[in-house]
DNA sequence: CGAAGAACTCCTGTTACTTCA
DNA sequence: GCTGAAGTAACAGGAGTTCTT
């Protein structure tokens, strides 16, 4: 009896999936806790794959197999699309206090399309200059928000400094829309992303491999509680036959009792590997002790019917030691 | 056709910072 | 006001893939 199981990272398999890549990629049976969606999640993907073919070469390279976590996110029926073009945000301008004023706007685009050339600036000054009319611009100035102003102030004066901003609400669940609908982004909608939520491309894509991150370690833990749950199992489980496999020994030592009784045919569950008689009468008739008895049989709850030859005959006779 | 290298993305681990109790 | 824990934005480095030469 095997038992094969995953964190749910089918980079990362599993040993015994590892021999059954068809098992561990595909659809990513991890203790089948992705099962629901996983499957649709991928056609999804790459439905829109097949989609944005056509368009420049950037969008290539979208993982094949890309590892799905979405049954922890609510589930969303809407169409495939790209949030930020349609959203009920509308068209993203003036959704957050970061919002740029023209000037600044025509300075971002100049950058997405060095972002688009792949040179990231992470510690480029844009970002605080943005920061900052964005805060002037924000309608509630919150502590939050004055938090974002001194870091960008202190990054004016040193810029080796390392920036921490803050996203507001409305840029982190226009993200999380986006993540809901795909968790993994191509360049053209890393730009859009960016330029809907005035964040530089570098931001966009950091905060979508960070909410991979998040959604991992949850799912991560989430495989571990269950690994936990199935460990406490087999361990009582375990116990359970020790004990059994204790009293079928002592049992076997009482020759004499053995010797009384006529050949039995008797059936083992090959799943839990239980003992059980074929009828209830015939154990009563043979006058074996109570772990013979039916309550000894499979239990469907605790141990899952395998399909096929359910039972293998195990014949017991009275034979001398 | 295969090798080497560039360009790119993703993952993982870490750091630095913010928020909150 | 101080402090520690939790959350998260940002970064670095390595691995894998694709494309070009």
């Amino acid at each position: 009896m095997e038992l094969a199981l995953s964190l749910g990272d089918p980079s990362k398999p599993f040993s015994l999936l590892g021999n059954t890549p068809k098992l561990s990629r595909s659809k990513d049976l991890g203790f089948c806790m992705e099962l629901g969606d996983g499957f649709k999640s991928q056609h999804k993907i790459d439905a829109f794959e097949a989609q944005s073919k056509g368009g420049d070469s950037d969008e290539k390279r979208v993982p094949s197999d890309l590892p799905l976590y979405r049954h922890l996110l609510p589930s969303s029926q809407t169409q495939l699309r790209i949030p930020c073009l349609t959203h009920k945000y509308g068209d993203g301008r003036g959704l957050d206090v970061n919002q740029l004023p023209p000037e600044a706007a025509a300075e971002e685009d100049d950058e997405e399309s060095e972002e688009g050339a792949g040179i990231s600036s992470p510690n480029s000054t844009v970002s605080s200059f943005r920061m900052d009319f964005g805060i002037r611009n924000g309608k509630n100035k919150g502590k939050r928000d004055l938090e974002v102003e001194r870091v960008s102030d202190d990054d004016d004066e040193n810029g080796s400094t390392r920036k921490k901003l803050r996203l507001s609400k409305e840029q982190s669940a226009f993200l999380e829309e986006s993540f809901k609908e795909q968790n993994t982004i191509n360049p053209k909608q890393k730009l859009a992303l960016a330029k809907q939520l005035n964040l530089r491309p570098r931001q966009v894509e950091v905060w979508f491999q960070n909410r991979r991150a998040r959604t991992k370690l949850k799912q991560t833990e989430v495989d571990c509680e269950y690994l936990k749950r199935s460990c406490e199992t087999l361990r009582e489980e375990n116990k359970r036959l020790q004990k059994e496999l204790q009293e079928l020994r002592v049992l076997k030592t009482c020759q004499p009792f053995y010797m009384q009784s006529p050949a039995t045919t008797l059936t083992m569950c090959p799943s839990c590997e239980r003992l059980a008689t074929k009828g209830s009468a015939a154990t009563a008739a043979t006058g074996y002790p109570p772990f013979f008895s039916s309550a000894n049989t499979c239990d469907p709850e605790t141990s899952p019917s395998p399909p096929g030859n359910f039972f293998k005959s195990l014949d017991v006779t009275s034979e001398k030691t």
